[in-house]
RNA sequence: GGGCGAUUGGCUCAGUCGGUUAGAGCGCACGGUUCACAUCCGUGAGGUCACUGGUUCGAAUCCAGUAUCGCCCACCA
């Protein structure tokens, strides 16, 4: 498809223009880096967070991928050798979270449909939402390079996983064993911590009295969990308790079930809190299992997986947790050992997912060994091998390494990475990397036929820790490896630094032994525009796709970028949406009007006119400002600084570009002769800077900017170089600097606006003209008054315009760098005015004062930079002038 | 209980190496039918940079403390 329109619509349609500029970048194959990497180009790599395979796409990975991929359009214009690898995650517990509820719906459980039908259910759900997700993300521009998408369930992510299992259990790093771990009773598995989330609750704290096995006196305990003495296996109290100390070494009865329980003294005792009498359940309190240990006490699991209490507790056993809780609170009301029950306020941890208690409980779990893995990862952190931005976030990171607990893999779920690990008869275990298993048992031969495979999977983010480089080929040395990794950055929310980024960096260095990426970046949370977090209850969620179809996909990507910093939360507000679309709106709007100008500077050419004369001032202040622009948005691009980028386009097409340049332009424009060259002149200029705005705005507003090129190159060829696609343009190269333009067009616009605010404040008619009477400062002032006047006077509608020297001033003056203007009519009355006038006087003077008296100061003088001093000196002068001519 | 962050006009946020007149957008007021755009243009008002103390010739910026809000981590039954 080529685009040979020679104009654009009057207005931006976001909906039509943008799928088919997305098919022309997926046409010119341009996603994908080169087919080698260029000589001498940089490398710039980045590992996609991959997006649940179940999930749609929300503001956070809007976030996400549009600041993704306005760094890697960066790059890939800078010539870099670039490369964004995709992919989305089979997230497990996730995945089946979802699935669960699908199946519950039609009256099925994953227990009803057993292992191997789930999982082929699960595969043919994948295979329909799948690629939603990456054609999410191409409503968004994202420019990944789609030939190397991938799953982390894929045999590729399998074997790395696989392989990396086997090289940490050969390195002694993998130990299975019993541990309290916390249990979700929904989900059926085992959680990790930082998947709970604990609520404040207002719960019970029950005083339960225990009578001592003797039968000689009693001793009270205090639970909120009443149902879970039926575990207990001791009675603590705090050494130092006089009130207790006469029972340490005795024994009480355990209600119910008669267990003799030990009292023993252990300092990890409130003595202030209930009665100072603790009761002891080591297999569902992590307190409790660490008491146990110090004791040897025995543990006794009284909840199994669906925690309905087991045979462990006697009469009470195939009770729910909950039920078995009110049967023996009951029972103990009715015997008088329920002896005080109170409000109490707790915390409490709910799975994050599904909102149920947690339970801790007891089980067999794989783990690893991570403290020699998380040293490692914290000392590149802290010699700066990999860089945090923003930087507080790396105390965080290193708080949790350096109190890192053991990681728990295994999950009791079925959709996932199986644990590559396979049990003999005789107790012992293999753990192979080999696809289809070990051929025999790895300590005693046993034949495969006798051994039996793990039934855990592993915790998703076990293969997403290998996301970085399993994406390019580990284990194998694939071409990828060698040439994009290391990755370039990592760029993802904060919220999952722990689950993420912490265990890419452990697992990276064991793997591959080099730091997985150079740079983590980590954005902030979006939240609703009362600074609460977006959720489906509350209501308050914006949908990305919707906002994409309203605004376009540019102006969202430039409202989650601008007036942002990294780490920190920022409020999507309806009002930072709208003024997105109004900057697109601005760009297609200054476009239409420089591609308009075009045929006339075609007449012009085709007329044989004359030369054209030099470069006007503001085509050669334009071309400085421009200059400038490229400088600072190339540095802030370097420095991930993208909010900063997004200010300084937004602040060249809007203030520079369009509200001077492209209304000074106008002035050339308007001249009568059709065949002025001078015509032709301003044409050319407006569309090669255009052009250089276009490049420079590219790599966040993608869409409207390869549209807008794809016209000006029909149009004007030579301003676009003759570069097809935007996307694969070269990033523009800035001109030299014009300071003399620059100032004097400073000068200029100064007066501009001042006169215009003359005009306001004289109450004139807007649309009058008015005489105007310019005194200017000096000689090469009054040039460059003379210059300018063709501008100052339709900008400032003002005419006939005086240069004179004065011998009179009106009350209302203005005074600009230039000289002193005022507008030849009767001010009048016009007391505002006059105020006015003596208001900024007093402004000068008390500034005048200041420096006055700073540069009378003699530490001042010695000890600040002279630079500094010198640039006071200047101001004191200029100010001085300026008061000057008001004061005259 | 520990840690981190924030506090800048009415609102949402920037603010580089400390440099002396602290910026932007929205909102507000006033004026505008200029042939790119009312999703616009012009002009303006509005800030003792949370507070206290310190360092410095100079502090929104660095240090210490305080307050308020938010987040993270943590085993008080």
């Amino acid at each position: 498809m080529t685009t040979t329109r020679s104009e654009l619509a009057p207005r931006y349609d976001a909906a039509a223009v943008e799928p088919a500029i997305y098919e022309k970048w997926l046409d010119s194959g341009a996603f994908a880096p080169a087919e080698s990497r260029p000589e001498s180009a940089e490398r710039f790599v980045i590992t996609m967070p991959p997006p649940n395979v179940t999930g749609a796409l929300h503001m956070g990975h809007a976030l996400t991928f549009s600041v993704e991929d306005t760094m890697i359009r960066y790059h890939r214009m800078r010539g870099d050798d670039t490369l964004w690898v995709p992919g989305v995650d089979h997230a497990s517990i996730g995945a089946q979270f979802v699935l669960d509820k699908i199946l519950a719906e039609e009256g099925e459980t994953r227990q009803t449909l057993g292992r191997e039908r789930y999982l082929e259910r699960m595969w043919s759900f994948m295979d329909e939402t799948r690629d939603v997700i990456g054609l999410q993300l191409r409503r968004l521009g994202c420019s990944a390079d789609w030939g190397r998408n991938r799953f982390t369930m894929d045999e590729q992510s399998a074997r790395a996983v696989r392989v990396a299992f086997r090289r940490l259990w050969d390195a002694g790093l993998v130990y299975r064993g019993e541990a309290l771990v916390t249990w979700c009773p929904r989900c059926r598995t085992t959680i990790s911590d930082l998947e709970t989330v604990h609520r404040d609750e207002t719960g019970t704290l029950w005083t339960i009295r225990y009578g001592l096995a003797d039968g000689d006196g009693s001793i009270s305990v205090a639970t909120t969990r009443p149902e879970t003495m039926l575990g207990d296996t001791a009675i603590a109290v705090h050494p130092d308790d006089k009130r207790h100390a006469a029972l340490v070494g005795r024994e009480a009865l355990l209600p119910f079930l008669g267990r003799r329980l030990p009292i023993i003294a252990d300092s990890a005792v409130d003595p202030e809190f209930g009665t100072g009498a603790v009761k002891i359940t080591p297999a569902h309190d992590s307190n409790d299992y660490a008491m146990a240990r110090r004791h040897d006490l025995p543990l006794i699991n009284v909840l199994d997986e669906e925690v309905r209490v087991t045979e462990n507790g006697g009469e009470f056993a195939g009770l729910d947790r909950y039920a078995a809780r009110q049967e023996i609170l009951e029972r103990l009301r009715a015997s008088g050992e329920l002896v005080a029950e109170r409000s109490h306020q707790m915390v409490v941890a709910h799975c994050e997912r599904c909102g149920t208690v947690v339970e801790p409980r007891l089980s067999v779990q794989w783990f690893i060994r991570v403290k020699p893995l998380a040293e490692r990862a914290l000392a590149s952190v802290r010699e700066g091998l990999t860089e945090i931005m923003p930087p507080h976030l790396e105390k965080v990171y290193a708080h949790w390494m350096e109190n890192i607990l053991d990681w728990a893999v295994g999950r009791q779920l079925w959709w996932g990475h199986r644990i590559p690990a396979w049990f003999c008869p005789d107790g012992h275990v293999t753990v192979t990397d080999a696809a289809d298993g070990p051929d025999a048992c790895a300590e005693c031969g046993r034949s495969a036929s006798e051994l039996t495979q793990e039934t855990d999977i592993f915790d998703t983010w076990f293969s997403s820790a290998l996301w970085p480089f399993s994406t390019l080929g580990w284990p194998d040395e694939t071409p990828d490896m060698a040439r994009f990794y290391p990755t370039t950055v990592m760029e993802t929310g904060y919220d999952i630094l722990f689950f993420w980024v912490a265990r890419m960096m452990m697992m990276g260095l064991f793997c591959t032994d080099v730091e997985p990426f150079r740079v983590v970046y980590l954005h902030g949370m979006i939240r609703a525009a009362g600074g609460t977090k977006m959720s489906k209850t509350k209501g308050n969620v914006v949908d990305p796709l919707g906002m994409i179809d309203e605004i376009g996909a540019d102006a969202l990507r430039f409202a989650l970028t601008i007036g942002t910093s990294p780490g920190h939360d920022q409020r999507l507000t309806e009002a930072k949406l709208e003024g997105a679309r109004n900057f697109a709106n601005k760009l297609w709007n200054v476009a239409r009007f420089v591609l308009g100008a075009q045929p006339a500077a075609d007449a012009v050419l085709s007329s044989g006119a004359g030369p054209p004369g030099d470069p006007s001032l503001p085509e050669r202040w334009i071309q400085s400002r421009i200059a400038e622009a490229i400088e600072r948005a190339t540095a802030q691009l370097d420095a991930l600084d993208l909010a900063g980028y997004a200010a300084t386009v937004n602040e060249l097409v809007w203030s520079d570009y369009a509200d001077w340049f492209v209304e000074m332009a106008k002035v050339e424009l308007r001249r009568d002769d059709a065949s002025d060259p001078e015509r032709a002149r301003v044409a050319a200029a407006l569309a090669s800077t255009l052009a250089d705005v276009l490049r420079l705005l590219h790599p966040i507003m993608p869409f409207i900017s390869e549209e807008i090129w794809g016209v000006l190159r029909t149009v004007a060829p030579a301003a676009t170089r003759d570069e097809e696609l935007l996307m694969t343009a070269a990033w523009p190269i800035p001109v030299e600097r014009d300071a003399a333009a620059e100032s004097e067009m400073t000068a200029l616009t100064a007066l501009i606006r001042d006169v215009r605010n003359l005009r306001t404040q004289s109450g004139s008619a807007a649309a009058a003209w008015l005489p105007l009477f310019v005194a200017p400062a000096g000689a090469e002032e009054q040039a460059a008054i003379e210059r300018g006047v063709r501008y100052l006077e339709p900008m400032a509608r003002v005419r006939p315009v005086t240069v004179d020297t004065a011998d009179e001033r009106p009350a209302l003056v203005a005074s600009a760098l230039l000289g002193v203007a005022w507008l030849g009519i009767e001010p009048g009355e016009d007391g505002a005015a006059a105020e006015r006038r003596h208001r900024r006087v007093q402004e000068l003077q008390a500034a005048i004062d200041r420096l006055d008296a700073l540069l009378a100061n003699p530490s001042f003088v010695e000890r600040a930079p002279a630079a500094i001093v010198e640039k006071e000196r200047r101001r004191l002068t200029e100010l001085r002038a300026q008061l000057r001519q008001l004061d005259g």
